[in-house]
DNA sequence: GGCGACAGTGCCACTGAGTGGCATTAGCTG
DNA sequence: CAGCTAATGCCACTCAGTGGCACTGTCGCC
């Protein structure tokens, strides 16, 4: 994940450290200022470049805040392409979750949990993260029904993947009011809790 | 649910007649003509409202959108907040959502529909719906916690009620898939069959 | 090394969502 | 009927997001 590659076209070095410095600056600019508080305008100053390039890098206002979350799910999507995924899917799942979180940029921790600090005190931007799991779910499911074929019941791979997402937004959650304590260790340790409490959560009363 | 009491002060009626004018016609709109080409002012034009009087009403284009989901959410939470719910948690919450799906307007029905298809092929309509999904989640979190004391480990209940709803909303998928097939009671059953998937997608094989 | 091609950018004008303020209307009350 | 107040309409404004066009820095080619 670390591509620091300084082996590109000099364009697209321009292209990629001003993309980077969108999302650092925003994501420094509405921490301290808030996230309504803060215009394009006013990052799109800060960062020296045009609105209209800011457009041309990100889609949205929302979309640059949730870089991070963005960077997290392609590396995720990528992996689950590949990875082999023997055993129970769930777990299968849950390891590749491990590894690609293993496998981040080191500064994307840091990243992470302001993202997700920031989402939980914006609404908009809170939805607008939850769609992003939406969409990695949708993706997750047709590349494994199109891999398992036919033979696996299309609801069935659906709820597993839905309760996978699920069980990840609750450990991130906590995670997240922990203040991101134990780094990215303590993230994958909650991980492991938390899916070790589903069969608890089937059958807990009331 | 079916308020359709006349009993009301004149200027109550008045107010709830333009609500629903403007929910109905939006979505009415928004079908035909898609949502994006649907302005708030050719709304507003056609409910014979000033744009200001639509923002007194719904809190955004979304919301207005999404009036079938939020009716159903805000009667689920209503029930839950009474219900007595003994048994196993997941089970309790679901027979009040089938209770609750019974209870809702007769009209109810096809506005959801509708919404559900529109949600599905509008990106922010779906982000801001998994929103209220999130908000809802959150206030039953709050109520049971609340009822059952310190007992029950916090990320327990989360996990069971964030199961819950990914269960739902898979069964809610797959209804619209259908094209509302069986209507009310197609969906309870599609529910029940969901849920009673849910041990195998815990197992399923990769 | 100069030169054209072209991706990436800046600038400008525009649409549309959403808000604040203030005057006006219409329903309620005595 | 007169007075109160909630609800509305109207107007001006901010800001997110888009389209168009001119410009410039980078790259490839001779």
């Amino acid at each position: 994940m670390s591509d620091d590659l300084r082996e590109l076209p000099l364009r697209e070095r321009k292209k990629l450290r001003t993309r980077r410095a969108l999302a650092e600056t925003a994501l420094r600019l509405f921490t301290e200022r808030g996230y309504d508080a803060t215009t394009l305008d006013d990052l799109c100053d800060a960062v020296e470049v045009s609105k209209r390039t800011f457009f041309r890098n990100y889609r949205s206002k929302e979309d640059v805040a949730l870089a991070a979350d963005s960077d997290l799910w392609s590396a995720y999507l990528d992996r689950v392409a590949v990875a082999r995924l023997d055993g129970p899917l769930l777990e299968a799942l849950r390891a590749a979750l491990n590894a690609t979180l293993e496998d981040m940029d080191p500064d994307w921790e840091r990243r992470f949990l302001a993202t997700r600090e920031l989402s939980e005190s914006v609404p908009v931007l809170q939805s607008h993260s939850l769609g992003y799991c939406q969409d990695t779910t949708r993706a997750m499911v047709e590349t494994l029904a199109g891999r398992s074929g036919a033979g696996v019941d299309d609801t069935c791979l659906r709820l597993t993947v839905e309760i996978f997402v699920a069980s990840w937004r609750t450990a991130c959650l906590r995670w997240t009011a922990q203040g991101g304590q134990g780094g990215r260790d303590g993230l994958t340790d909650l991980i492991e809790r938390t899916f070790a409490l589903i069969p608890d959560a089937l059958t807990c009363a009331a």
